[in-house]
DNA sequence: TCCAGTGTTTGATAACAACCAAACAGGCGG
DNA sequence: CCGCCTGTTTGGTTGTTATCAAACACTGGA
């Protein structure tokens, strides 16, 4: 019901909040760790563990909701939808491109060896790796807010 | 005197055009490809090839001259300054690290395989490289404008 | 019934990003 | 001197992002 999430807000990025909480929230969605029914924190729990306004929240929850993601009840809380249309594969490898295209540039413009570039990449993965694996245990939520 | 450039601006990633050039300069300049002297893209050239506003360019250009990177000459156009300050190794594994952070946050939540995250690095490495090499031949600046 | 938690709504503020138009001014070569 | 390139400056408009404050309304359990 309530899976372990890592929300990942990135000040220093440029990329408006709301927006970056969307997107991971579909990416969960689509990596299935959120599934229909699943409820997903409410609007003043995220504003809060993330320090952003709830209106940031509600900005954000509001557009998923617009685009069938999620649904809004009121009084009870927000859920994933019944028919929450997951990303598609090639939607899915178009993100992952994207990142890794940013990633190239910087790479590149820098000049910085291609070994170099993958061993960062895995030490980025196992960072983030041991977090998943017990999807049954229902914990509470944990959100990360973090940059670097 | 005008080493071939690629500035890669993605305009759906949210992160504002102004900020996506100064950085890429940056990493040029640190990774050497931009040397003291070396004339960059005029103004209007660099908007047009960008299709943005001039003004865009120019909060840039100012931005980047008030940090060091750049002189601007009235008349003659922009280069890099002489004592332009490099990033520190530390601020280049940073924003290395960064993208990849970003990289595997989404594949992460995604629950994309590690090997295809790694054949995805590589090919858009690939993608890139190929383009350096010679770094003697004065040739036009070649502006890339692109996001996926 | 009460109450705590939930989503809903409104209006205002502030800062930022980008666009657009137009004019002004320095550098340089023909 | 003229023409064309260059940067400079101004003023305005538009839209977005995010904050803040406050009130309203639904749900469910004690």
């Amino acid at each position: 019901m309530t899976p372990k999430l890592h929300l990942h807000i990135d000040e220093r990025s440029g990329v408006p909040v709301y927006r970056q909480m969307m997107d991971q929230i579909k990416y969960y969605v689509a990596g299935a760790t959120l599934r229909p029914g699943d409820q997903i924190p409410s609007i003043r729990e995220l504003a809060a563990a993330l320090a952003v306004n709830p209106t940031t929240v509600v900005k954000a929850y509001t557009e998923l909701e617009r685009e069938g993601v999620i649904e809004k009840r009121h009084g009870k809380g927000a859920f994933i939808a019944p028919e929450a249309p997951s990303l598609t594969q090639a939607e899915q490898e178009d993100a992952l491109r994207r990142s890794a295209k940013q990633l190239a540039v910087e790479a590149t413009q820098m000049h910085v060896p291609t070994p170099k570039v993958i061993t960062v990449v895995r030490e980025e993965l196992s960072a983030l790796g041991p977090v998943r694996g017990d999807e049954s245990e229902p914990v509470k939520f944990a959100v990360m807010v973090g940059g670097h």
